[in-house]
DNA sequence: CAACCAGATTAGACAAGGTCCAATCCTTAT
DNA sequence: ATAAGGATTGGACCTTGTCTAATCTGGTTG
């Protein structure tokens, strides 16, 4: 895990550890307060400062991408190769789509000066009714 | 305006017709806090709570929809057809793209027990260097 | 081994977006 | 005119996230 995050130019911490530990060990998506949450369950209490400072490095450092599909937390994803997303808005579950296998069409050009950051395809997704 | 607001079902009240009149006379996506500026550059204070209630209305009646791109705020959009956008992480400007050209493949397939609510593509990009 | 220093962490204040609530204000129908 | 129901309001409140100044840490040097 420090491995990890000196490879990607991050002076590893007791508490930089932890929070990659929580990202990467399940391979979830986790938005800022959960990782608190988890990170704390064991002994050591982190602050929250130092839970976002570490989540905008990491972010920063590319080492997690963030996820914004709900209007009121940011969800960090460890999983930085392209991928899209399902987002159940019912339970607020997130699943990735592999992206190699996607294609679109019919996209227009860019608007002028301007290039791309990335592209992003939200699926959202409902539990079916049971009725 | 009011005659619109009536055929979703809405009681047309001054300040709703402001509210919508703001959002569809310009075609623009506009957060919540530039709506409650727009109306109240007019004379009648509207409140806070008032503005939500209202998107909040609208969003549930779709007459608008939302657009979940920047972390911490919702911008609310007129436009109800089938589309997508081009977000500038610089500027923050919202520019449709129609989606009856775009088609997407490769998909899996939904996860066992939901269905689909919505797909929602997003272009990140950025104003280009000008070095 | 001690002292130092840069960087990391911390608590707590703060800001912004959004919700909630109880009290007031309109409308509209009678 | 009046009662009833919905709409609006201010303000308290909550949550997410940032900022700051002070403290802590741990690795390096003498």
């Amino acid at each position: 895990m420090a491995e990890l995050l000196r490879h990607h130019g991050i002076n590893p911490t007791h508490q930089r550890i932890e929070i990659a530990y929580a990202l990467f060990s399940r391979q979830q998506h986790l938005s800022a307060d959960r990782i608190m949450a988890i990170v704390n369950t064991r002994h050591p209490e982190t602050s929250r400062a130092t839970v976002y400072n570490t989540l905008n490095l990491f972010l920063e450092k590319k080492l997690v991408r963030e996820v914004i599909v709900d209007p009121n937390k940011v969800f960090y994803d460890p999983n930085t190769r392209k991928h899209h997303h399902f987002y159940n808005v019912d339970t607020g579950r997130l699943t990735d789509i592999d992206a190699s296998n996607i294609s679109i069409s019919g996209l227009p050009s860019l608007p002028q000066g301007t290039m791309t950051e990335g592209v992003d395809i939200i699926i959202r997704i409902r539990s079916q009714a049971t009725s």
